[in-house]
RNA sequence: UGAAUAGGCCGUCUUAUCGUUCCGAUUAAUCGGGAAGGAAAGUCCGGGCACCAUAGGGAAGCAUAGCGGCUAACGGCCGUCAUCCCGAUAAAUAUCGGGAGAGGACUAGUGCAACAGAAAGAAUGUACAGGUAAUGCUGUAGUGAAAUCAGGUAAACUCUAUGCGGUGAAAUGCCAUGUAAGCUUGCACUUGAGGGUUCCCGCCCAAAGCAAGUGGGUAGGCAGAUUGAUUCUGACGGUAACGUCAGAGCCAGAUAAAUGAUAAGAACCCGUUUAUACGGGAUACAGAACCCGGCUUACAGGCCUAUUCUUUUU
């Protein structure tokens, strides 16, 4: 049993775990519930598809804050790297939460290194954990 | 040695750990290999390719503009002539070197023109001379680049020649799914409402009836799509752009969109130092989206070539 979870708690960022359907990305943002912490905005929902055991998630960074492609690519680089080092606490076996769509909408106004981000990336997760263990 | 100008080239690398995507092997999880740019950018030109209700004639519009060549094509590139500018030599014109520009037509028409001048074409007159019935009627002087059968100007309208159908990979084809509408085909009807092309002519499509087929969405998948006007090397032809032949190579293929993250070191610049070394700094512009050929713009730092100037040594 162990070693089932220790797989799905690698640290790959396989396609499954990407949310890449365009209805689900249109519910996800009609009916989710979302909060802010900075520099993220993020928007949950609970995965409307029940086969699926895998968070889905999805980052976007707005091209009206950062006009270049090379920095929309680099922000995006580093929140998909420390949401793939620190998604096993979305995973933990005491607190199982059901699986969920995530959307990571960065509304900083500067690109933050990657230590920051991922600090910050590490206490939205916890956050999520909270308030799915809630409801 | 340093600086300036012009042209060309490069534009970080290595290792470790953890990842992404594509391909190929064996095995069902590993292994091996490939993975952003010179501009991938702006979308300004030119093609390939695909589709559309034929795209024909005329007008309009837009683009181009010496001559010759290259090319799939071009508004690009190469060569060359003339013009203008700069420099050198010789001396008033030529030779050499470098540079610049949308370089057809002002004996078709219209417009425009600083200063000077009476006057720059529907406006008037100075001096002297000539002439007349009379008059700037005529000549010369005077102004000016140009003055009464003129000349300049077309990055002024315009004219001439040549070219241009439109749309754009969210194109398009196939598979899967299968409530309406819609669409397609055939038949019927011969009324043609209305519609398409910037406009006109012309041409084309075409509502309402019947039959058959298809049919969005849920929900996407495959092809298009990466082997090509391809890259490298060599030979030959050509002043050159470029072409021909031979050999070798395959060099991103994602799709809510991969090509990365972290750490250590090297390389680069500056300071101290004989040196080792130490400390500090900088690492640009920028991210493929059907594919090519150009143009334009951005760019830290470094390298090479040519010319000019400067410094040191001989």
């Amino acid at each position: 049993m162990s070693h089932k979870l220790n797989n799905i708690v690698d640290k790959t960022f396989p396609k499954e775990e990407r949310l890449n359907s365009k209805k689900l990305i249109q519910e996800l943002f009609e009916e989710g519930s979302s909060f802010y912490l900075y520099p993220f905005k993020l928007i949950t929902l609970p995965n409307p598809d029940k086969d699926s055991k895998k968070h889905q998630i999805l980052i976007s960074v707005s091209k009206k804050k950062f006009s270049r492609a090379v920095d929309r690519n680099l922000i995006k680089r580093r929140i998909r790297e420390s949401y793939r080092l620190n998604k096993h606490f979305l995973y933990s076996e005491e607190r199982a939460i059901k699986p969920l769509l995530i959307a990571y909408i960065y509304i900083g106004k500067e690109i933050h290194d990657f230590r920051l981000i991922q600090s910050k990336l590490i206490k939205s997760i916890h956050r999520l954990m909270d308030e799915a263990s809630k409801s």
